[in-house]
RNA sequence: GUGGGUGUAGCUCAAUGGUAGAGCGCUGGACUGUGGCUCCAGUUGUUGCGGGUUCGAUCCCCGUCAUCCACCCCA
């Protein structure tokens, strides 16, 4: 074998291929009921986007982006997700100008340079939904719960809503500061990356899982016992709602998302099933980024779900059944495979599967390919059937044979 | 970027310091025009790559690449 696939890039082959199809339909049918339309995204987007979507300081803009110049110099970047140009395009179209809230999904494969691992690759896809202009807990409630029903309905079991509010920009100041003073205290006996996230993202300190530092960040400030007025209310009006419609979510006080952009709701969907990798889904509020990307001062929420991650559960628990061929025509001598594939292309302009064998072989092999295609019925023609106008047919499940016209082949299964 | 594990047939894996085997799969036959079950036969390898030790390396050592898992971080 003289070429591989790049690094952390996969290909999907059936059978996983069907599940992954099942996955995207059922996604589809529930944003559709839910009102959220498709919408088609680049892949590749000018890397500023990214830079001022995501933040300067994250991991994802300092060291996993795919960049690079064209061929006119200009910085390119291949998408490591999706909310960033679903923002630049809710503002390049004016579409604030359209009724409120405007709810869109995307789905296709991102890209982060990163050392793979279980649940994770350097292109792994997406299906993300983003609704802009509305900061009514309503629509953060609405997304949460058609988020859990589409995973439920995919038969997803064992898996955790966590849930938090991170407060907006009066309130996470004041609780930063009191984090950090907290931290500062004994700050040479956490651990280096701890340090290091002293400087960059306190918040994240917060799930650490180095057993000293947890012991260490007892008794720190909640995030939940800072919040502003609004982000109280907007957080507890949310909790009644998820409440109202029976969705089970625990809170997590330490959840912090990674992306500088959210603000107030943050969600994750993890599993146990899952590895180190846990999460399958997540997302929140993003109430200053359409403004920041130069439109009105929009709130927004969104999230997305990681695929690899959903088809990995999905396995633990299903094999994807191959659709299987209708009909399997087995061909004896040159004249009969002729016939056979005018017979075969009649069936499938009526939009029936139909297959054939590609080559002069015996009945045995013939047969057992249709077996091993699965298909649900066998039709034999040989000279003394061309001769009589007829075929023999025989259902592969049942072993039951027969005879038909040439000219009505689907008579035998369309009873 | 850091740490650890693993690289042998299409797949899953054995084996020995004396140049490799099983199961599954695939092809054919037993059954001259009837699949599945059974039996029989056939089929595939630069043992990831490069170097070293050795009379001799798939095995031991070094390097390298790939892959998996974990850290960081994230879906």
């Amino acid at each position: 074998m003289k070429y591989n696939a790049l690094k952390g890039v996969e290909d999907i082959l059936p059978p996983d291929i069907f599940l992954w199809q099942r996955a995207e339909t059922v996604a589809k049918a529930f944003f559709s009921r839910y009102g959220f339309s498709e919408i088609r995204l680049p892949i590749i987007e000018s890397t500023d986007i990214f830079i001022r979507s995501i933040g300067e300081s994250t991991d994802i803009v300092g060291k996993e982006m795919y960049t690079f110049p064209d061929k006119a110099g200009r910085s390119i970047t291949l998408r490591p997700e999706g909310t960033a140009s679903a923002v630049r395009c809710y503002v390049e179209h004016g579409l604030n100008n359209l009724p409120s809230p405007q709810k869109f999904f995307y789905t296709g494969p991102m890209f982060r340079y990163e050392r793979p691992q279980k649940g994770r690759q350097r292109q792994f896809y997406q299906i993300g939904a983003e609704a802009f202009g509305s900061e009514h807990p309503s629509i953060d409630a609405e997304m949460i719960v058609m988020l859990n029903n589409l995973l439920s309905e995919l038969g997803l079991k064992e898996v955790e809503f966590e849930l938090n509010s991170i407060g907006c920009e009066e309130c996470r100041p004041a609780y930063k500061a009191s984090l950090t003073d907290f931290f500062r205290n004994r700050l040479d006996e956490y651990c280096p990356d701890c340090k290091n996230r002293f400087s960059t993202n306190p918040l994240r300190i917060l799930d650490c899982k180095v057993e000293h530092c947890i012991e260490l960040r007892q008794g720190a400030p909640s995030v939940t016992d800072h919040l502003c007025a609004d982000c109280r209310a907007h957080f507890d009006e949310l909790l009644l709602r998820l409440g109202l419609m029976n969705i089970k979510y625990t809170l997590n006080p330490n959840l912090v998302r990674g992306l500088d952009y959210y603000t107030r709701t943050a969600f994750e969907v993890t599993s146990q099933h899952l590895g180190a990798q846990k999460a399958v889904a997540g997302g929140g509020r993003y109430d200053k980024l359409v403004k920041e990307f130069g439109g009105p001062d929009t709130p927004a929420i969104g999230f997305a779900i990681g695929m690899e991650r959903l088809i990995a559960l999905l396995k633990d628990s299903e094999t994807a059944a191959a659709p299987v061929p209708k009909v399997f025509i087995a061909a004896l001598g040159e004249e009969a495979d002729r016939q056979a594939a005018v017979i075969a292309e009649g069936l499938r302009r009526q939009g029936t599967w139909a297959e054939l064998n590609y080559a002069a072989s015996s009945l045995k092999s013939q047969l057992r390919k249709a077996d091993r295609l699965g298909a649900e019925y066998a039709f034999i023609i040989g000279d003394n059937e061309l001769k009589d106008g007829i075929m023999q047919w025989k259902n592969l499940k049942t072993g039951e044979q027969g005879q038909c016209s040439l000219k009505e082949p689907a008579s035998v299964f369309n009873k």
